[in-house]
DNA sequence: CTAACATCGGTGACGTGTCAACTATTCCGG
DNA sequence: CCGGAATAGTTGACACGTCACCGATGTTAG
């Protein structure tokens, strides 16, 4: 049992319980979206979204895993995936024999272009919509210091 | 790009970055510790509570599925890996020959025994420590209101 | 009674994320 | 210049979730 130690007050609870719910099923209703919409997980999205944020159309590999604070496993496997299906490609970098460009392709645009619209119209309604800036206040301060305690317990630090 | 369109203000695209990072992290730090303590998952967890809850230690598949909310075919498939480590097992139902009991081991008993202590005062120390009464009640207010929204959208409906 | 239907639970394929390795290159101290 | 350490990126094994689908059993209308 959970209850016979200092768990958690009932209004605790039910915070934590929602929290938690909100997390399993918002990725889920994003990520349909944007499959019906382009044919894009919520992760091709977070990727293309830093390519498109680029002049180039191009970065680095350790460049994009640390934009996006992912691991560079993570990364690697997921640009495997998304050069599969023409998203992305790689090209080497001449200057330095290790390194990789990650470079967005036509395809790879036309993607994000068709995505971007309605995923913004959807995380507004769903969420942002009727916001006051009080609540927006108070979400954004408890957020964070939870992110911060979090972060600190991962050994890393929050960093913008 | 995302901002030619009335994408989120700068106060509004601040807590979303946040929040998304949250909801990344988070779930890996609890995962890790559980893992260190008693060697199960966060979904492990999540099923391991849901029996203890539960006189007998046993409930049939669907049930715990719609405890849990999860798809029975996720249940299914987990189940099948927590039985391969020995958390948990099927029986045979006698009144309904469709049916399956999932039984909690002693196995189980105790890596939830394990588990639960620390994983409890983490939530408490990352998530609650210093909420005050009123964060807790604008961000429950927040949150089950995008959470009902997300759950219209999933066509369900929030119940509890 | 039986044929259509609903429900129970499971399966296989696939995309995803983590972890622990590994290779290849570059960097840097001596 | 050389040899060890750091860095870039990849890989394989595995756990996890979703989706589409299946077989088996139960339920119900005609």
């Amino acid at each position: 049992m959970l209850d016979d130690s200092p768990w958690l007050s009932t209004d605790e609870q039910h915070l934590w319980r929602r929290w938690l719910r909100l997390n399993a099923v918002l990725p889920g209703v994003l990520h349909r979206e944007l499959q019906a919409d382009a044919g894009v997980s919520l992760s091709d999205f977070e990727v293309l979204v830093k390519l498109t944020d680029i002049p180039d159309g191009r970065v680095r590999v350790s460049d994009l895993a640390r934009e996006l604070t992912w691991e560079r496993s993570r990364l690697s496997h997921h640009v495997t995936r998304m050069e599969r299906r023409g998203l992305v490609h790689r090209s080497g970098c001449e200057d330095d024999g290790r390194g990789a460009w990650v470079v967005l392709t036509a395809a790879g645009r036309s993607a994000i272009e068709r995505a971007a619209p309605g995923h913004a119209a959807t995380v507004r309604r769903l969420v942002f919509d009727g916001l006051t800036p009080g609540e927006l206040a108070i979400m954004t301060e408890v957020i964070s210091r939870v992110l911060s305690r979090v972060l600190a317990e991962a050994g890393e630090t929050l960093r913008d």
